[in-house]
Order: structure tokens, then C-alpha cells, then sequence
DNA sequence: CTGCATCCTCTTCGATACTG
DNA sequence: CAGTATCGAAGAGGATGCAG
């Protein structure tokens, strides 16, 4: 009984699977198309390995999510049909988030690892030359050894995303504050006003960097509306 | 930073506000018009005051609640705009649930006063005479003290839900266990399907008993097709 | 009755380290 | 790579008390 409500509405049920804590975000990421333990991980740093463990054993119980062995002891998490309905809701929730909570708040959480993964899967290819690009992002403000990430678009094998220098011709080199990264990312500014009042900096290849607008997806949030400061 | 996940993402910054626990279902009970805090308190009957009043107090912060002296000492709780905008978040959950929540797991989570709360509230009085009408629950499996419960529906003033004898002359009785009638409320069963199986008996004004189905406003999810068990 | 505040116990979460 | 194990701290629930 600990851990229910004891109430039989519907609303009660459903919040006792998806409001335990972590849970929408978790649900966020199998949205996003993560099947892998560690790649779940990269989307909710924060979260303990054993509570993540834990988290999809529930989830697994409760019919939002399966799995199934790729490998000897290597597993695959993907959302059953009634885990894919809940998209509507996690994004009806991220659309109310934005509209509502202040933008303050939201810069208040900075984090380059998580906005490097968010925009690894948001960055569009087409805008960009066809063949490798790397791309590289400088967060000056920051300690030397979270300064520095960079992002492989390949028309062929995808988007990758690297914490570490991957040894590459960088192609495009964008230089501001994470705060400046996050901002445009979710909508808050956008690459021109940044460029124009000195806050990014971009160096390379200029075909690329007049694209920047274009090829750099941002938050499936980010044309919403604000209401909140 | 305890209690925050500390991600910018807006869904992150909605669930932060909205996923604490019980608040769901206290934004249910706001929404479905309380605004007193022991009404409030029906509709979460094992949340503690301790915990309600610090939630409240959350909510208000969060912009989601907004308070007003109605009287010394006594405040209103009413939702924002910002709060209004959660219904088809709030809605949506219960939909979820009743799609994809066995119905076993709701009906082991009963609860008489919660159900009749709900009645009170569903209840419609149009299918009704036009005078004030008392209609009497009896559930027989249940200890004594819980087993007897009415609403006075009365053209002037509304409903209300008695948990003790109002003491009037009773129009309708309705005898049948705890389960089925919360199963027929949450549009699991029939009127009519539960009085051919003996498992509801009806006694007293015919006219009233045979409209049941219609006045008896159902749970909001009850039309909502299943697909769990 | 309404609207909390306090005290205490029990559970859960987070941090960190570690294993097949 | 894919998780377990351990332990201290924070948070929830229950009982009770109290002011207006």
C-alpha cells in the first residue's frame, strides 16, 4: 500500500506510474528513441544507476516499457504501444513547462553534456554540406575541461556527439556561454541577435556558419509561446 | 538542489512543479471546483493537512494556485490561468490510466467516501423530480460504520453528500456492494447489468429507480474505451 | 469546524564504489 | 557495457495539539 494513493480514479493510477521521480523524464528519453541502459543514462545524468535499474523494472511491470537481450547480458528498453501514448503527455508537459516556468529557472539548470546530447538528436543535416562536418562548441565560462564538445554530422552514419576531441578538421567553431547555447537552444535568442550583441562567436567554414539558424534543430519547444518571464 | 533535477528541459521544470507527490491529484480536486481546504481535503482523504498545506503553499509559488481571504482566517484556493492550463494535462493522465490500467489495480483501492464525493459531484439532476430528492447508499460488505451514505440532489441548492443520516425521508435505496457500485461508476458495469446479476438491488420510488443510469453522472473517464484488462 | 504546526518513525533517494 | 551493493540524508506519513 505504500506508495499508492488508494484511490481508484484513473488520474490516481496513472500518476502512481508516471510521477514517481525521474519517471517523465525517463519516458522522455524512450520518447527521444534511446533503447540502451548507458545511452538513458547520457539523458538523466543526475539519476543513480541503481534507481535508473529500478525505475525500468517498474516501468516493465507496469506495461509502459519491454525489453528484449541483443546480446549475452545486453539489453534493449523500448516503449509498448501503451508507453508511446504518453507522448502526447510528456510533450503536453514540456509545452506547459515552457510556457509557464520562468526562463530563469530553466537557465538556472546549465548542463553542456545534456545540451551536447539534446542537440546531437535535434541537429539537422540537410542544411549542411554533403559530407562529414565537425562541428565544435566552446563554452568559455566553464572549467577547461568541460569547455570543449564537438558534434560529427555524417550523411551516412547520422549524428554523433563527443565529450572528448575526436581528432578531427573542425569545420565550425562556436564560442559563447553555455547560458548563450542553452538560451538559443530553447528558444530564448536567436543565433543573429546573439552573433549581433557579441555573445557567440563562430569561426570556420562561412557556409556553415550563416546556416547556423537552419541546421542547429532546436527544442521541440522552443516556438511555443512564453506567458512567464 | 534537492528535489530538482537539474535539467533546463521544460518538461524537467514542469515535472519538478507538478510530479511531487499527491499534487496531480490535488490539482484534480482543483479543477473539479474545490476550493475550501477541507474539501480539498475530501478528495485526498489520506493526504496528511501537514502535507496538504505545504503543497498549497508550493503550487502558490509556482504560480499555479492563487489564495484569497474570504473571510479572518479563512482562504480560498483557486487555479491561475497557468493552473487552468493543466486540465488537459491532468484529464489526459486519467484517460491514460483508464485505457491502460488494469481495472483489477483500480478496484482494489475502494474507498466509500472518495466514491461518494465523486457522485456528488457527477451527479445529475435533471433526470430527476423536480423537488429535493434523498437518495440512500448502503454498502452491505462493509464494516457498519461505513456502510450507510446519501445525496441530497435539490433543484435550489445543488447536491450534497452526507456521510451521516441527514435523517429525511429517502426516495431511493440503493443496496449492493462497495465494488460494484464503484465499478459502475467508473463504466465497468451497467445498471442494468448489475440488477440482472443480484448484484444491486434498488428499492423505493420506481420513477427514480429506473432512471438511474442517467442520473448517476458517471466518472469522466467512464466512456473511455479500455485496453488493459 | 477550519487551517495549520510539531514530533517522531519509516521509506526513499543520492553518492559512491564495485562486479560479471 | 550493464548493471549491484552499501550507507547516510532527506522526505513522507501518522498522531497529536492548538489557535481563530
Amino acid at each position: 500500500m505504500r506508495g499508492s494513493y488508494g484511490q481508484f480514479c484513473p488520474i490516481a493510477m496513472a500518476t502512481e506510474v508516471l510521477c514517481a521521480r525521474w519517471t517523465p523524464l525517463l519516458i522522455r528519453e524512450l520518447l527521444c528513441g534511446s533503447t540502451r541502459f548507458n545511452d538513458l543514462r547520457r539523458g538523466v545524468p543526475r539519476m543513480s544507476p541503481t534507481l535508473l535499474s529500478k525505475r525500468l523494472t517498474e516501468l516493465e511491470k507496469a506495461g509502459v516499457v519491454y525489453t528484449r537481450e541483443i546480446a549475452k547480458g545486453t539489453k534493449e528498453y523500448r516503449l509498448t504501444p501503451a508507453g508511446q501514448e504518453l507522448r502526447p503527455l510528456i510533450m503536453g508537459m514540456g509545452a506547459w513547462g515552457q510556457r509557464w516556468v520562468e526562463s530563469e529557472l530553466s537557465l538556472n539548470n546549465l548542463d553542456p553534456e545534456l545540451l551536447i546530447w539534446d542537440m546531437h538528436r535535434g541537429l539537422k543535416i540537410e542544411p549542411l554540406p554533403e559530407r562529414r562536418v565537425c562541428l565544435q562548441f566552446v563554452f568559455l565560462n566553464l572549467p577547461e575541461h568541460r569547455q570543449n564538445y564537438w558534434l560529427l554530422a555524417d550523411p551516412n552514419s547520422g549524428v554523433e556527439a563527443c565529450y572528448v576531441d575526436p581528432g578531427l578538421d573542425v569545420d565550425l567553431y562556436a564560442a559563447c556561454s553555455l547560458r548563450t547555447m542553452t538560451a538559443i537552444w530553447m528558444g530564448l535568442l536567436t543565433v543573429q541577435k546573439a552573433i549581433h550583441h557579441g555573445q557567440l562567436e563562430l569561426t570556420g567554414t562561412q557556409e556553415i556558419a550563416t546556416q547556423m539558424q537552419d541546421w542547429l534543430g532546436l527544442s521541440p519547444f522552443a516556438s511555443i509561446e512564453r506567458q512567464a518571464g
